[in-house]
DNA sequence: GTCTATAAAGGGATAGAC
DNA sequence: GTCTATCCCTTTATAGAC
């Protein structure tokens, strides 16, 4: 009875079904992201994507028409999680936000689960065309554009050499993985000591860059 | 009987037949390699690749075991292509060794069969682990190794600052390259651009990394 | 060595009960 | 919406004739 109290008629048909729908839509996302990403799009079952989100096979198709079409949704579905926010303090030294920043996308791009879904994107590419290019557009060419913008004030307040923005963010980006994102996408066993490579590249690559565009402070 | 002097007995039935599976097994090679790069390990089935090399499925099976072990084959045979030679004249200059030596790589690294081979060892990275450093060791650290060899005498000449050659070598190799082997990679329609892209790229990797370690001739 | 034919297993997708 | 059971096709690999 206290039951009845708590629980509407709505709650106890549809609600609950519809709420069960989502965790279940959510658990098949999970899963299917995982298979994709460990072992590719045509090595991966619509039956262990089932298995693992403990659903039925025709569960999956009820919510998604067909393989290929979960597979995009779970690409879209990582979406935006590849942009590294660049939040300069007024009263930051260049280096000190090059650093912060070179960081933070290394981190992000060396990360193994993004060298996964590249790995899996880039494999998929003649089947899959537009989702490489959504990736590329919402992870590295909005990383990009946000230290591009950043260096189009550093130009105008004198503290680098004029250059394409653009070219300037593209080459400090690539000096900051140097041939790390390469060595992961191939697998050379640097997992163990990534984290030291990572800082040793940053440093590295930090160095590099202030030789090649710092100007003397006015 | 003029046929009959130039063709031994031996020629009429061994001979013709050895000859015959070599022309076999390098047709069965190059639709595997065509295949698999194109569409992948996974989606390559070992009857398209029968059909494209013109041979029955047994005959497949007859010089190659089995579907990985081909597969292995292909990569391997790939092998040491993957290297640019750096010949560097005594009397050339620093810039003039650093343009030849970065365009090569970077048409190397970017040709599309480059890229639809890396593309593929990436994407099996974890059912053939070994295949992706092997690949890593004839490609990109031979190329790293040449290149260093290089730093180190012009360190010792005092044409550049001094520095880990190693570094110096993927920093140099990191620039060259950009952003352009990540986008090909993902397929983001540079293809048409593609030599244009490369020399803009190529030209101001070497302003930067000439800016970063070039020294004052004594 | 090379072929045709086939065995054995697995995969995508759906029918139909609840 | 969700399940069980099943259809139908493709795939890897082999058997057996030549």
């Amino acid at each position: 009875m206290l039951v009845a109290l708590f629980m509407s008629p709505a709650t106890l048909t549809s609600r609950p079904v519809r709420s069960s729908s989502r965790e279940k839509i959510a658990r098949i996302l999970a899963a299917a992201r995982a298979r994709f990403t460990g072992a590719g799009y045509e090595a991966t079952s619509m039956d262990a994507i089932a298995a693992e989100a403990c659903v039925s096979k025709a569960t999956v198709y009820a919510h998604f028409r067909s393989k290929p079409e979960l597979f995009a949704a779970v690409i879209t579905d990582e979406g935006d999680q590849h942009l590294v926010p660049l939040a300069a303090g007024v009263h930051e030294s260049l280096e000190s936000v090059l650093r912060r920043f070179g960081r933070e996308a290394s981190e992000l791009v060396l990360a193994p689960s993004t060298t996964a879904i590249f790995r899996v994107i880039a494999a998929e590419r003649s089947r899959f065309p537009e989702l490489g290019k959504l990736f590329f557009e919402a992870g590295p060419a909005r990383i990009q554009g946000e230290l591009a913008d950043y260096f189009t004030g550093a130009m105008e307040r004198g503290e680098i050499r004029r250059e394409r923005p653009q070219t300037a963010a593209i080459q400090f980006l690539a000096l900051m993985l140097g041939d790390l994102q390469v060595r992961e996408l191939l697998g050379t066993e640097v997992a163990a000591d990534l984290p030291r490579m990572r800082e040793i590249t940053l440093e590295a690559g930090i160095d590099c860059f202030l030789r090649a565009y710092r100007l003397p402070a006015a």
